[in-house]
DNA sequence: CTGTATGTTAAAAAATTGTTAACTTTTAAT
DNA sequence: ATTAAAAGTTAACAATTTTTTAACATACAG
């Protein structure tokens, strides 16, 4: 694994290189932007580090200008910066930075943090939506679209609805929805049922389909 | 732009307002800890450079005592540090400092990491305010327009408000918002409920939508 | 047909949120 | 430093919505 590290100040590049070093990735170091771009370019590292603030072109530019680059499209960006300001403030993240840490660095959380910026980036992100023909639900925004109309759902209808969909098709039976949408409580056979219904009056019948003696399944 | 000079010998202070005026910033300058808190309430400056060491009230205690005052929330700190301590232990940025600059100082260098000081702030402020339908919310400003007309919001309210509009949409629930907005200060669910009645007294009840069973959303 | 599984309904029970007012803390002004 | 005003918090209870259940109806496989 390829990281480049970009600050202005030697101290902090010898502090990080050194930490990041020992274990066991490729360090390159850059002292200002337009270096750290022609090494980026050549080298196209798994991961930069910035620090945001540096004389002449500083971390936002340079990320942006990094951002532009082709090559560089799956390199992850992680930001230092000096003080600790509010996650959705952070204007790097709209320049197009993956994460970032405040100094002063402390190596063992640098490091954590670097290692799950590279594995995340390993396996796909995950959609917080699901969309099946005329459905769409949105997990995040707790939102239903039925051919582009809002649906209310209550939490256990939305929860139930959300977890048949995971797995189009599938079959679910009584017991695995049960452990699934309810967790850790007990209820009846009837009360699934009962869910099930006010859906289908929402969505109408034709998606949550009834496998007799076996379960319920979503499909279109 | 603003700045405030802040050390206890005069050489300094003349020598650092000589270079930055010739910048073209609007000097101020404070010859110790306590009068410099008081010019920095009455100017409002958008940086302040501090010396670490002074008598009485040293540069961190000062940066302490600014990084308190509301007001200066958005005001940079910049340090100025006799030797060259070792990077991870500069006490400076665990009380809030932007950025420090070693003595003996090079105007160049200053200048450079004092202009890239301000580029950063001012990319800050650009998306500092959110716009959705007929609500502005402008962060820096502590303002929010409702169709054009300024609505009164304690900061709470505020604070609350902006967040949700962070992410359009999204529901957040109550953990999310107490640990964002409240920070690390336990409340009750019901000073939550409380504060989003006072938001919908003054913004009207369209906006904020309650999912029951799992928390609150901005939407339009 | 018959027995079992599922659908349906209404009502009870539980959970969640809204609201008010009292109280505490913070802030700003003197 | 004192004090008044504003902001923030909480408790108590009301209002509302969700969830569950029980009872019974219906469907369906064999």
């Amino acid at each position: 694994m390829k990281i480049l590290i970009v600050d202005d100040e030697k101290d902090i590049l010898e502090f990080l290189s050194y930490n990041l070093q020992k274990e066991g990735f490729e360090i390159f170091t850059a002292s200002n932007g337009s270096t750290a771009l022609k090494i980026a370019k050549k080298e196209v590292p798994n991961l930069i580090i910035l620090d945001v603030m540096m004389p002449e072109m500083d971390g936002i530019e340079t990320c942006e200008k990094i951002r532009e680059i082709e090559a560089l499209d799956s390199t992850l960006i992680l930001f230092l910066t000096a003080r600790s300001e509010e996650y959705s403030e952070l204007a790097g993240f709209s320049a197009g930075a993956d994460d970032y840490v405040t100094k002063p660095i402390k190596p063992k959380l640098l490091i954590s943090r670097v290692n799950a910026l590279l594995r995340r980036s390993q396996s796909k992100k995950a959609q917080s939506f699901i969309e099946i023909e005329e459905l769409k639900i949105d997990k995040d925004k707790h939102l239903l679209l039925h051919k582009g109309q809002v649906v209310d759902l209550a939490r256990k209808e939305f929860n139930l609805l959300y977890y048949l969909m995971t797995v189009p098709a599938k079959v679910f039976t009584r017991e695995e929805i049960i452990s699934n949408v309810w967790k850790d409580t007990f209820v009846g056979d009837r009360t699934i049922d009962v869910h099930i219904r006010k859906i289908r009056e929402k969505i109408g019948d034709k998606y949550i389909k009834t496998i007799k003696g076996v379960g319920y399944k979503f499909d279109v």
